[in-house]
DNA sequence: TGAACACGGACAAAAACTGTCCGACTGGTA
DNA sequence: TACCAGTCGGACAGTTTTTGTCCGTGTTCA
């Protein structure tokens, strides 16, 4: 369909989300998170090894190994995430490579394309995985 | 690489692009649209039947037949173009269908999806096909 | 009537996404 | 030290989506 977040994503947003409500410093094993979250294993290990290359978790390996979180939850966007996994985010290849649309000369859809994804970004930007699992807001909007 | 516009929808605009440069209620023929922007015909018989099914073009069968725009070019929109081709913009699969993040009861991420979706689309509403081809912005920002 | 051209669906190739598997390595534990 | 649990990392396979092709049908004009 296009224009959507992919499935590894999505899965990626989930698994940093059980990170989170975990106490600070625990460690989470890839079965434990697989299973609470529903999440292929093999699948996840895979989105784990992105996350730790994008430094967001970190690894302990070994027995009793598992990942945690590489910063505190409030320190961590929704847009990282999502770009660790789908990669750096371009609505249109043109907005990534520069050069692409001087076919027509006057490419004015460029910055159009430029600016709806910085409205977006701005918004994943600005949400913390601590902001994910905070409880039910009382009053803020 | 996901989250990122097809190439249907860039044909799509170009399409539209073209048809919005020829003089109004001009046809243009699928073969010349396709020479012009350099996209595959056959490919782009589909687009168009796509882009005539929601009314952004009309088509004349026939000899000497072809498309034209259905509506004025400053009442056509990026979006409508795009969510011709792509099908409704939904960045995330719970946007478009309540219920399926239901999964973690408190999934906080719907409402982040929504709001980034909505800024995003706002700024491809309020282009229209009309914006694109208009000359250099001398003054307008 | 014949030529030009869109319509519409079936089909095929390519790419991306999704998921699996396994050997290598690492760290804890006995 | 030897062994086991568990991650690392890449190669590989299945599935879906995207991208593109083809062709018979219907329509309009000359």
């Amino acid at each position: 369909m296009g224009l959507q977040l992919t499935r590894g994503g999505e899965y990626a947003i989930r698994a940093m989300t059980y990170l989170t409500k975990r106490p600070v410093g625990e460690i989470s094993s890839l079965h434990e998170v697989g299973v609470e979250q529903d999440i292929p294993e093999s699948f996840l290990a895979k989105i784990f090894q992105n996350l730790v290359h994008a430094d967001l978790v970190v690894s302990q390996r070994g027995a009793h190994g598992g990942f945690s979180l590489a910063r505190p939850a409030a320190a961590i966007t929704v847009r990282e995430v999502v770009e660790a996994i789908d990669g750096p985010i371009a609505l249109n290849g043109c907005v990534l490579r520069p050069g692409d649309c001087r076919r027509s000369a006057d490419c004015r859809m460029h910055e159009v394309w430029v600016l709806a994804q910085e409205r977006m970004m701005d918004v994943l930007g600005e949400v913390t995985l601590n902001d994910l699992v905070a409880a039910p807001s009382p009053a803020s909007v």
